[in-house]
DNA sequence: TAATTTAAAGACATTAAACTCTTAAATAGA
DNA sequence: TCTATTTAAGAGTTTAATGTCTTTAAATTA
Protein backbone atom coordinates (compact mmCIF):
# COMPACT_ATOMS: atom_id res chain seq x y z
CA UNK A 1 0.00 0.00 0.00
CA UNK A 2 1.09 3.56 -0.93
CA UNK A 3 0.15 4.89 3.13
CA UNK A 4 0.47 2.95 6.16
CA UNK A 5 -2.20 1.79 8.31
CA UNK A 6 -0.96 4.68 10.75
CA UNK A 7 -0.94 6.90 8.21
CA UNK A 8 -4.38 6.45 6.84
CA UNK A 9 -5.57 6.52 10.51
CA UNK A 10 -4.12 9.69 11.07
CA UNK A 11 -5.29 11.49 8.12
CA UNK A 12 -8.90 10.17 8.54
CA UNK A 13 -8.47 11.49 12.51
CA UNK A 14 -7.10 14.78 11.02
CA UNK A 15 -10.01 15.16 8.76
CA UNK A 16 -12.33 14.37 11.08
CA UNK A 17 -10.90 17.28 13.83
CA UNK A 18 -10.56 20.07 10.60
CA UNK A 19 -14.41 18.71 9.66
CA UNK A 20 -15.13 20.04 13.26
CA UNK A 21 -12.89 22.78 13.51
CA UNK A 22 -14.83 24.31 16.53
CA UNK A 23 -12.33 25.04 18.54
CA UNK A 24 -12.92 22.20 20.70
CA UNK A 25 -10.78 19.62 22.14
CA UNK A 26 -12.35 16.11 20.85
CA UNK A 27 -11.01 12.73 23.09
CA UNK A 28 -10.26 10.07 21.02
CA UNK A 29 -12.67 8.15 22.62
CA UNK A 30 -15.19 10.10 20.64
CA UNK A 31 -12.70 9.80 17.91
CA UNK A 32 -12.01 5.96 17.85
CA UNK A 33 -15.75 5.20 18.09
CA UNK A 34 -16.86 7.60 14.77
CA UNK A 35 -14.14 6.53 12.90
CA UNK A 36 -13.78 2.79 13.78
CA UNK A 37 -10.32 2.91 15.07
CA UNK A 38 -8.79 1.58 18.18
CA UNK A 39 -8.70 3.73 20.68
CA UNK A 40 -5.54 2.86 22.12
CA UNK A 41 -3.66 2.22 18.26
CA UNK A 42 -5.03 5.63 17.64
CA UNK A 43 -4.05 7.26 20.99
CA UNK A 44 -0.12 6.20 19.70
CA UNK A 45 -0.74 8.07 16.35
CA UNK A 46 -2.17 11.19 17.36
CA UNK A 47 0.43 11.82 20.01
CA UNK A 48 3.08 11.37 17.52
CA UNK A 49 0.84 14.55 15.73
CA UNK A 50 0.73 15.91 18.65
CA UNK A 51 4.49 16.18 19.22
CA UNK A 52 4.91 17.10 15.77
CA UNK A 53 2.58 20.26 16.39
CA UNK A 54 -0.09 19.00 14.08
CA UNK A 55 -2.15 19.11 17.09
CA UNK A 56 -3.03 20.13 20.34
CA UNK A 57 -3.98 18.03 23.20
CA UNK A 58 -5.67 18.81 26.62
CA UNK A 59 -5.88 16.26 29.67
CA UNK A 60 -8.66 15.97 31.69
CA UNK A 61 -12.20 15.98 31.45
CA UNK A 62 -13.83 18.03 28.13
CA UNK A 63 -9.96 17.11 26.79
CA UNK A 64 -8.87 15.74 23.43
CA UNK A 65 -6.92 17.08 20.60
CA UNK A 66 -7.86 19.67 17.81
CA UNK A 67 -5.92 20.89 15.31
CA UNK A 68 -3.37 23.47 16.00
CA UNK A 69 -2.95 26.22 13.72
CA UNK A 70 0.26 24.51 11.94
CA UNK A 71 -1.91 21.64 11.52
CA UNK A 72 -5.17 24.14 9.81
CA UNK A 73 -2.60 25.39 7.24
CA UNK A 74 -1.32 21.77 7.13
CA UNK A 75 -1.89 19.35 3.91
CA UNK A 76 -1.91 15.51 3.06
CA UNK A 77 1.46 15.88 2.13
CA UNK A 78 2.50 16.91 5.67
CA UNK A 79 0.82 14.70 7.62
CA UNK A 80 2.10 11.96 5.56
CA UNK A 81 5.61 13.41 6.24
CA UNK A 82 5.23 13.35 9.87
CA UNK A 83 3.44 9.96 10.39
CA UNK A 84 5.43 8.05 7.56
CA UNK A 85 8.38 10.04 6.67
CA UNK A 86 9.45 11.13 3.50
CA UNK A 87 10.69 8.47 1.95
CA UNK A 88 7.89 7.45 -0.27
CA UNK A 89 8.94 11.10 -2.33
CA UNK A 90 12.97 10.29 -1.68
CA UNK A 91 13.22 7.21 -2.41
CA UNK A 92 13.84 4.86 -6.03
CA UNK A 93 11.67 2.78 -7.04
CA UNK A 94 13.94 -0.11 -6.82
CA UNK A 95 15.19 0.38 -3.63
CA UNK A 96 18.82 1.53 -4.64
CA UNK A 97 20.24 3.72 -2.69
CA UNK A 98 21.89 6.12 -3.91
CA UNK A 99 19.76 6.28 -7.20
CA UNK A 100 19.30 9.88 -8.72
CA UNK A 101 20.06 11.41 -11.86
CA UNK A 102 23.78 10.97 -11.83
CA UNK A 103 23.53 7.17 -11.52
CA UNK A 104 19.62 6.13 -12.60
CA UNK A 105 18.57 2.63 -12.13
CA UNK A 106 16.21 1.98 -15.18
CA UNK A 107 12.74 3.25 -13.53
CA UNK A 108 14.36 6.03 -12.34
CA UNK A 109 12.94 8.67 -14.88
CA UNK A 110 9.70 7.64 -15.41
CA UNK A 111 9.62 7.31 -11.29
CA UNK A 112 10.54 10.47 -10.59
CA UNK A 113 7.55 12.18 -12.68
CA UNK A 114 5.50 9.77 -10.85
CA UNK A 115 6.79 10.25 -7.75
CA UNK A 116 5.92 14.00 -8.00
CA UNK A 117 2.57 13.50 -8.96
CA UNK A 118 1.98 11.58 -5.90
CA UNK A 119 3.57 14.56 -3.92
CA UNK A 120 1.60 17.19 -5.43
CA UNK A 121 -1.91 15.54 -5.57
CA UNK A 122 -0.94 15.26 -1.63
CA UNK A 123 0.37 19.20 -1.44
CA UNK A 124 -2.60 20.31 -3.75
CA UNK A 125 -5.17 21.55 -0.68
CA UNK A 126 -5.17 21.65 2.95
CA UNK A 127 -7.03 19.49 5.42
CA UNK A 128 -9.61 21.81 6.13
CA UNK A 129 -10.17 22.46 2.25
CA UNK A 130 -11.02 18.92 2.04
CA UNK A 131 -12.90 18.29 5.09
CA UNK A 132 -14.94 21.26 3.61
CA UNK A 133 -16.02 19.99 0.11
CA UNK A 134 -16.57 16.43 2.29
CA UNK A 135 -19.10 18.07 4.44
CA UNK A 136 -20.49 19.97 1.42
CA UNK A 137 -20.66 16.46 -0.90
CA UNK A 138 -21.12 14.10 2.14
CA UNK A 139 -18.36 11.82 1.38
CA UNK A 140 -17.25 8.89 3.61
CA UNK A 141 -14.56 8.90 6.10
CA UNK A 142 -15.48 5.31 7.38
CA UNK A 143 -16.29 1.95 5.78
CA UNK A 144 -20.08 1.86 6.65
CA UNK A 145 -20.53 5.69 5.92
CA UNK A 146 -21.09 5.90 9.77
CA UNK A 147 -19.15 9.03 10.39
CA UNK A 148 -21.45 11.75 9.31
CA UNK A 149 -19.06 14.96 9.81
CA UNK B 1 7.03 1.76 -0.01
CA UNK B 2 5.17 1.55 -3.18
CA UNK B 3 6.39 -2.10 -3.74
CA UNK B 4 7.31 -4.55 -1.85
CA UNK B 5 10.93 -6.02 -1.41
CA UNK B 6 9.96 -9.26 -2.97
CA UNK B 7 8.48 -7.29 -5.50
CA UNK B 8 11.88 -5.09 -6.01
CA UNK B 9 13.95 -8.11 -5.99
CA UNK B 10 11.51 -9.89 -8.83
CA UNK B 11 11.43 -6.71 -10.72
CA UNK B 12 15.19 -6.80 -10.58
CA UNK B 13 15.93 -10.30 -11.37
CA UNK B 14 13.45 -10.10 -14.46
CA UNK B 15 15.75 -7.24 -15.60
CA UNK B 16 17.99 -9.12 -15.58
CA UNK B 17 17.05 -12.02 -17.76
CA UNK B 18 15.58 -9.64 -19.65
CA UNK B 19 18.74 -8.12 -20.65
CA UNK B 20 20.18 -10.99 -20.78
CA UNK B 21 17.28 -12.83 -23.35
CA UNK B 22 19.36 -15.37 -25.02
CA UNK B 23 17.36 -18.07 -24.72
CA UNK B 24 19.51 -19.72 -21.95
CA UNK B 25 18.69 -20.63 -18.74
CA UNK B 26 20.55 -18.62 -15.76
CA UNK B 27 20.88 -20.03 -11.99
CA UNK B 28 19.27 -18.67 -9.11
CA UNK B 29 22.82 -18.55 -7.72
CA UNK B 30 24.04 -16.95 -10.67
CA UNK B 31 21.26 -13.94 -10.13
CA UNK B 32 21.46 -13.59 -6.32
CA UNK B 33 25.29 -13.16 -6.50
CA UNK B 34 25.39 -10.63 -9.71
CA UNK B 35 22.48 -8.50 -8.21
CA UNK B 36 22.82 -8.86 -4.26
CA UNK B 37 20.07 -10.33 -3.10
CA UNK B 38 19.56 -13.07 -1.09
CA UNK B 39 19.79 -16.62 -2.78
CA UNK B 40 16.75 -18.54 -0.83
CA UNK B 41 14.88 -15.37 -0.70
CA UNK B 42 15.26 -14.94 -4.65
CA UNK B 43 14.03 -18.61 -5.20
CA UNK B 44 10.82 -18.37 -3.54
CA UNK B 45 10.46 -14.99 -5.41
CA UNK B 46 10.95 -16.85 -8.64
CA UNK B 47 9.11 -19.73 -7.85
CA UNK B 48 6.39 -17.34 -7.69
CA UNK B 49 6.97 -16.04 -11.09
CA UNK B 50 7.80 -19.28 -12.91
CA UNK B 51 4.31 -20.80 -11.39
CA UNK B 52 2.84 -17.69 -12.82
CA UNK B 53 4.38 -18.39 -16.20
CA UNK B 54 6.09 -15.13 -16.21
CA UNK B 55 9.44 -17.51 -16.32
CA UNK B 56 10.53 -21.04 -17.22
CA UNK B 57 12.72 -22.98 -15.07
CA UNK B 58 14.38 -25.92 -15.92
CA UNK B 59 17.13 -28.10 -13.07
CA UNK B 60 20.09 -29.85 -12.45
CA UNK B 61 23.70 -28.81 -14.52
CA UNK B 62 23.55 -25.75 -16.62
CA UNK B 63 19.29 -25.17 -15.42
CA UNK B 64 18.13 -22.03 -14.10
CA UNK B 65 15.33 -19.70 -14.85
CA UNK B 66 14.48 -17.37 -18.22
CA UNK B 67 12.15 -15.47 -19.11
CA UNK B 68 8.91 -17.05 -20.82
CA UNK B 69 7.42 -15.70 -24.17
CA UNK B 70 4.81 -13.99 -21.61
CA UNK B 71 7.43 -12.52 -20.00
CA UNK B 72 9.06 -11.37 -22.76
CA UNK B 73 6.01 -9.68 -23.33
CA UNK B 74 5.25 -8.41 -19.81
CA UNK B 75 5.60 -5.33 -18.42
CA UNK B 76 6.01 -3.80 -14.75
CA UNK B 77 2.72 -3.85 -14.51
CA UNK B 78 2.37 -7.69 -15.36
CA UNK B 79 4.50 -8.03 -12.76
CA UNK B 80 3.56 -5.97 -9.84
CA UNK B 81 0.47 -7.60 -10.48
CA UNK B 82 2.08 -11.09 -10.05
CA UNK B 83 4.02 -10.47 -6.91
CA UNK B 84 2.18 -7.71 -5.14
CA UNK B 85 -0.87 -8.49 -6.27
CA UNK B 86 -4.11 -5.51 -7.60
CA UNK B 87 -4.25 -3.71 -4.54
CA UNK B 88 -2.45 -1.10 -5.35
CA UNK B 89 -4.08 -0.58 -8.87
CA UNK B 90 -8.23 -0.96 -6.46
CA UNK B 91 -7.96 -0.25 -3.30
CA UNK B 92 -9.19 3.43 -1.49
CA UNK B 93 -6.03 5.66 -0.44
CA UNK B 94 -7.37 5.85 2.83
CA UNK B 95 -8.13 2.10 2.99
CA UNK B 96 -12.28 2.44 2.69
CA UNK B 97 -13.59 -0.68 1.46
CA UNK B 98 -15.59 -0.32 -1.46
CA UNK B 99 -15.27 3.20 -1.87
CA UNK B 100 -15.83 4.41 -5.73
CA UNK B 101 -17.13 7.17 -7.28
CA UNK B 102 -20.77 6.01 -6.03
CA UNK B 103 -19.75 6.38 -2.26
CA UNK B 104 -16.39 8.40 -2.50
CA UNK B 105 -13.78 9.21 0.24
CA UNK B 106 -13.03 12.77 0.53
CA UNK B 107 -9.40 11.31 -1.55
CA UNK B 108 -11.14 9.38 -3.91
CA UNK B 109 -10.84 11.71 -7.23
CA UNK B 110 -7.83 12.52 -6.68
CA UNK B 111 -6.09 9.35 -6.29
CA UNK B 112 -8.03 7.38 -8.78
CA UNK B 113 -6.20 10.15 -11.33
CA UNK B 114 -2.75 9.37 -9.23
CA UNK B 115 -3.34 5.88 -9.07
CA UNK B 116 -3.82 6.07 -13.03
CA UNK B 117 -0.62 7.80 -13.49
CA UNK B 118 1.37 4.81 -11.40
CA UNK B 119 -0.29 2.34 -13.42
CA UNK B 120 0.39 3.98 -16.34
CA UNK B 121 4.13 4.20 -15.81
CA UNK B 122 4.29 0.54 -15.40
CA UNK B 123 1.88 -0.45 -18.15
CA UNK B 124 4.50 1.55 -20.64
CA UNK B 125 6.70 -0.65 -21.75
CA UNK B 126 8.20 -4.13 -21.79
CA UNK B 127 10.44 -5.77 -19.23
CA UNK B 128 12.85 -6.48 -22.71
CA UNK B 129 12.27 -2.67 -24.18
CA UNK B 130 13.67 -1.62 -20.72
CA UNK B 131 16.61 -3.80 -20.33
CA UNK B 132 17.34 -2.59 -23.73
CA UNK B 133 17.66 1.16 -22.68
CA UNK B 134 19.44 -0.19 -19.39
CA UNK B 135 22.20 -1.81 -21.60
CA UNK B 136 22.49 1.13 -23.46
CA UNK B 137 22.56 3.74 -21.00
CA UNK B 138 24.62 1.99 -18.55
CA UNK B 139 22.11 1.99 -15.72
CA UNK B 140 22.16 0.39 -12.90
CA UNK B 141 20.32 -2.43 -10.94
CA UNK B 142 22.37 -3.04 -7.62
CA UNK B 143 23.25 -0.34 -4.84
CA UNK B 144 26.82 -0.75 -6.01
CA UNK B 145 26.72 -0.60 -9.82
CA UNK B 146 27.87 -4.25 -9.78
CA UNK B 147 25.92 -5.38 -12.91
CA UNK B 148 27.26 -4.99 -15.98
CA UNK B 149 24.44 -6.23 -18.01
C1' DT C 1 24.64 -46.43 -11.64
C1' DA C 2 26.76 -42.84 -8.76
C1' DA C 3 27.94 -38.25 -8.02
C1' DT C 4 26.90 -33.55 -8.92
C1' DT C 5 24.13 -29.63 -9.94
C1' DT C 6 20.21 -27.26 -9.82
C1' DA C 7 15.20 -25.75 -8.67
C1' DA C 8 11.02 -26.94 -5.54
C1' DA C 9 8.99 -27.26 -1.25
C1' DG C 10 8.36 -26.52 3.24
C1' DA C 11 9.85 -25.62 7.91
C1' DC C 12 11.91 -22.28 10.71
C1' DA C 13 13.70 -17.57 12.40
C1' DT C 14 13.82 -12.66 12.48
C1' DT C 15 12.00 -8.10 12.03
C1' DA C 16 8.83 -4.47 11.64
C1' DA C 17 4.06 -3.03 11.58
C1' DA C 18 -0.11 -3.24 13.83
C1' DC C 19 -2.55 -3.61 17.81
C1' DT C 20 -3.50 -4.09 23.17
C1' DC C 21 -3.01 -3.31 27.93
C1' DT C 22 -1.51 -1.12 32.16
C1' DT C 23 0.04 2.61 34.84
C1' DA C 24 1.04 7.52 35.45
C1' DA C 25 0.05 12.43 35.07
C1' DA C 26 -2.96 16.32 34.38
C1' DT C 27 -7.39 18.56 34.83
C1' DA C 28 -12.17 19.41 36.21
C1' DG C 29 -15.92 19.33 39.16
C1' DA C 30 -18.28 17.90 43.38
C1' DT D 1 -9.69 17.06 48.83
C1' DC D 2 -11.65 13.20 46.43
C1' DT D 3 -13.27 11.14 42.32
C1' DA D 4 -13.90 10.84 37.53
C1' DT D 5 -12.11 11.87 33.04
C1' DT D 6 -8.86 12.23 29.83
C1' DT D 7 -4.13 12.16 27.44
C1' DA D 8 0.90 10.36 27.97
C1' DA D 9 4.05 6.85 28.23
C1' DG D 10 5.73 2.55 27.99
C1' DA D 11 5.54 -2.46 27.98
C1' DG D 12 3.72 -6.38 25.85
C1' DT D 13 1.34 -9.21 22.08
C1' DT D 14 0.04 -10.53 17.47
C1' DT D 15 0.52 -10.71 12.65
C1' DA D 16 2.57 -10.26 8.26
C1' DA D 17 6.73 -9.49 5.66
C1' DT D 18 11.25 -10.73 5.19
C1' DG D 19 14.94 -13.79 5.39
C1' DT D 20 17.30 -18.56 6.35
C1' DC D 21 17.91 -23.45 6.39
C1' DT D 22 17.12 -28.26 5.27
C1' DT D 23 15.30 -31.83 2.57
C1' DT D 24 13.47 -33.55 -1.76
C1' DA D 25 13.10 -34.03 -6.70
C1' DA D 26 14.77 -33.54 -11.32
C1' DA D 27 18.35 -33.42 -14.59
C1' DT D 28 23.23 -33.95 -16.23
C1' DT D 29 27.63 -36.01 -16.48
C1' DA D 30 30.81 -39.50 -15.97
Amino acid sequence: MLLSKSCVYGLRAALYLAAKNDGEYHSLREMSEELNISFHFLTKILQQLTSDGLMESYKGPNGGVKLSEKGKKATLFDMVIAIDGPGLFTQCALGLPGCGSQEPCPLHESWIDTRASIENMLRRTTLIKIAEEGKAKHFRLTAEGKFSW
